[in-house]
DNA sequence: ATAATATATGATCATATGTTCATATTATAA
DNA sequence: TTATAATATGAACATATGATCATATATTAT
């Protein structure tokens, strides 16, 4: 008879939350590029070349999630990453991949 | 002007796929208990409290992705985790929420 | 051979998710 | 104050996802 570790569902949702938050292309690709340089919604939307509505609603997610950040410059937001230790999970497992296949 | 690097939409979803299988709590549950220990399915099934059916499903899935292994012991199989570098990310992101939150 | 046990599989269903469209909101510039 | 620019938001839609049910498959024991 061996004792496992009790489950805690309320931690296990929230390590699946983080995850399911890196689990979609759009977020990775803005996450990355944030990570790279502080971009506007317009910025992101251009180089990603996508849908400055779908940028938004995304952001919008990380923002809730808090793994991302905004400032105002006149008209403009500013997002930059919020999440040290999930932008170096993702940054790790994308330099792994990269090596890997 | 600032070069950014190129997007690799191959690696992104990769990336994408690998963070997606994490992504689930019943996923997550049954990857732990393997890290723990090597079990059959009815083994996980009943540690889960959960049908068999979910979890030879999830199994299936884990197995497609390279992430379990299954060895046959009379009519049982018996499963364990198979990508060390994703049981390291699921464990290492395990400890840091739970440090966290 | 047959029954029992363990696991796998296919279909179905409800819910979650991501994108788009149209439009609202907010701040700056003229 | 009005027009413009940048961003946010809500509704709608198509697709993806995870669980369950019923049943199939495969191995062992009798």
């Amino acid at each position: 008879m061996q004792a496992y570790q009790p489950i805690d569902e309320h931690l296990i949702e929230q390590v699946s939350q983080t995850f399911k938050a890196l689990s979609d292309p759009t977020r990775i690709k803005i996450l990355h590029l944030l990570f790279q340089k502080e971009c506007s919604v317009n910025e992101i939307a251009e180089h990603l070349n996508m849908n400055q509505s779908t940028i938004s609603h995304q952001l919008k997610y990380l923002k809730q999630m808090h793994l991302v950040k905004k400032r105002r410059e006149k008209t403009m937001y500013y997002y930059s990453p919020d999440d040290e230790h999930v932008m170096i999970l993702l940054e790790q497992t994308i330099k792994h991949t990269k090596h890997t296949t």
